[in-house]
DNA sequence: ATCTTTGCAAACTTTTTGCACCAAT
DNA sequence: ATTGGTGCAAAAAGTTTGCAAAGAT
């Protein structure tokens, strides 16, 4: 995969190393090919190498994230989710399934203009979930309580 | 204070109880008037009634919530915060400093009806926060590296 | 050879829970 | 008198860290 090249050139140009570890962390982000956990990663991982320990998925995409190849997302209830860095999308998480949908940053972009015009406020793009209720567990509680 | 008097009334409709820990934290969240921690509040609460325990400063904002009466947030890097529910605010934290601001809702109107329209999604006001970079952040950075 | 990364176990932080006692209704 | 709330200690959940050994450069 030459994505990874890129990767390790990278890493390898600000002092660090590719190992087998990162590579599999890499393969298993871009496989996923969005949010994922830590524990799902080490899933993913373990599956072909059951040695790598959480901890070393944890330092990973700590490197991985210094490197602006990889991004987190505090979903609410604690574990975060991890992607590889591409800022043309955001998650809207609902709070009732979990279940998390990426829309086009472009919704975000006339928000990020007022908070940066109105409040000098530059707002991260991709470090933000917004918090909701999705269509079908909408309709679940529709049901429910009518 | 009538508005716990209110509190009191909603909480014993439930079949729940206005405990003296109940009101000290009522109490807290009143006087903060914003954003605080649950470690916050214990240390609020405690300076008067220093026998009451942090997990009942969570039990306590939990029933308070399932009422409608408080809010929480999580920033991203653990600790949620809780303030009294208020529908006319945002939240925006920077990522540096962690400090919060508020921003008014409307804000986020024209954001909310795209992610309904287009999506389906109903955004839950009040439990999603913007990350990024304050003023002041912005200009310490600046500084740094420029 | 050097210096980063790894695996492991243990620490840490924030929040939750079990339990016996206490108190609001 | 009920039944819900409290304090405490201990567990949970997610993440971080210290260390000696292993591995990438």
């Amino acid at each position: 995969m030459e994505r990874i090249e890129a990767v390790a050139k990278n890493l390898r140009a600000s002092g660090g190393r590719m190992t087998p570890a990162r590579k599999s962390v890499l393969n298993a982000l871009v496989s996923a090919r969005s949010h994922v956990t830590a524990e799902d990663l080490m899933n993913m991982v373990q599956a072909e190498s059951p040695e790598v320990h959480l901890s070393t998925i944890y330092r990973t995409l700590d490197a991985l994230e210094n490197l602006g190849v990889v991004d987190h997302v505090h979903l609410g209830h604690g574990r975060a989710v991890y992607h590889l860095a591409d800022n043309a999308h955001q998650h809207i998480v609902c709070e009732l399934c979990s279940s998390v949908e990426e829309v086009p940053a472009t919704l975000f972009a006339q928000l990020e203009r007022s908070l940066m015009e109105g409040y000098q406020f530059k707002v991260r793009m991709n470090h933000f979930a917004v918090i909701g209720t999705c269509k079908s567990c909408q309709a679940r509680e529709q049901k429910q309580s009518g």
